[in-house]
DNA sequence: AGCTTATTCTAGTATTCATTAGATTGTTAG
DNA sequence: CTAACAATCTAATGAATACTAGAATAAGCT
């Protein structure tokens, strides 16, 4: 309990509990899903692919430095980002890796660039087009995502489901469909399949924490 | 070489590299200081209170995250933010620390608030009554700090002067000191000397970075 | 009550990281 | 050229971390 340190370091060592909650891509990729809504323990290990109990221990981690706040309903433990600051955090960190690592833009641009893409400059242009029915967004995440939190005027046909009911969306406009963000790959497969059966689709590189949009309990 | 990972994990990989280099309490030090505008490896670890060897073996984490640049000045290796979103990165997640961690909050107040502290809160009011001459800002950082990068009408005298050049301020006005940031204790010190001395001093706990002000090269 | 499922806790291991000391490179000053 | 200094590199150490497996809780379900 001495303490030679100076006082200066233990503010620091504060903040350092943020970037270490950050230094992990697993602990990251569970943030960006909280980013969606609310889940169980449980979800999040099926959708991030690792073991329940890992899931826990990082999860663990999130919590110990407050970034996630969690509640017991019966059998199931509900996790959730304590406040939008956090998503806020996730989109201020990735896009400065973007900004600063061209591998992680190399990466991207092979695992996604075709012509389908939505330059993500003009927001508030493609919610005019929107709201006059000029091209429908498509959320094509799971339906809990949407209800948590979606983007305005979006109208939701998760990806396993956009086969069968391809006969809801209208033939001559354009589809613009998103999902979880820059990270995630639903959005492109979704693109992939409509352009297939011939719509005009094109990919919003973007999700709810890139538009600042908080999902509600 | 073989890859049995999922794609999608080279991403959230890539910026975890942010996080870690974000997660060592004295790499986040010498961000603040580099925030402040260039330096030497030695000018870092002196100020970080750090031996040169450990300064530059952080220097080497953030180089690596490329989010400092370096340029050889003859014996001098100087080092420098790579740009402005470095700098608003570190303002993000320091103030995402104090929004999310009691502790935090907790050290700062117990290092400096007093009845003297200004509240963040009006920036164009400051700057308004610093434009009609009704307040001074006063800028206690080293010079060179100061020449880098400094709040709009702020004058400058180092700490370590201003017992010296007291004269050079005027009696009857009150007077702002802001230094580094929020948890960096020239201000503190200054409005310290500055009220004994029988000034109305107050200290704004902000710097160049949290107004948004990138060094000049 | 027993059985199943969701979650956490405890150990154990392999790996990574922070820090220090010693040797090395490159540059300026005498 | 040599001495002094700035900075980096290498190697070594102890501490922290990610991940796995096994045991322990705890809440439904039958």
């Amino acid at each position: 309990m001495n303490d030679p340190r100076r006082i200066k370091d233990l503010l620091y060592e504060q903040v350092a509990r943020i970037g270490k909650a950050a230094s992990s891509p697993k602990r990251l990729e569970l943030i960006e899903l909280l980013c969606q809504g609310e889940k169980t323990v449980d979800a999040l290990a099926r959708e991030a692919a690792i073991s329940m109990k890992l899931a826990s221990a990082h999860l663990r981690e999130l919590r110990a430095a407050n970034l996630v706040e969690t509640e017991k309903q019966g059998k199931y433990v509900i996790y959730r980002i304590a406040n939008r600051q956090v998503a806020d955090f996730w989109v201020a960190i990735h896009s400065l890796a973007e900004d600063r690592l061209v591998e992680l833009r190399l990466v991207i641009e092979q695992m996604v660039s075709h012509p389908k893409e939505l330059a993500p400059q003009d927001r508030d242009g493609l919610v005019r087009l929107a709201r006059k029915g000029e091209v429908v967004v498509l959320d094509v995440r799971p339906a809990d995502e949407y209800l948590a939190a979606h983007l305005p005027f979006a109208r939701s046909i998760p990806l396993d489901e956009l086969k069968q009911r391809l006969a809801e969306l209208p033939k001559g406009k354009t589809v613009v469909a998103y999902c979880r963000g820059p990270y995630c790959l639903m959005a492109r497969d979704a693109v992939d399949l409509l352009r297939k059966k011939g719509y005009d689709a094109l990919r919003l590189p973007e999700g709810v924490a890139e538009w600042g949009i908080a999902p509600v309990r």
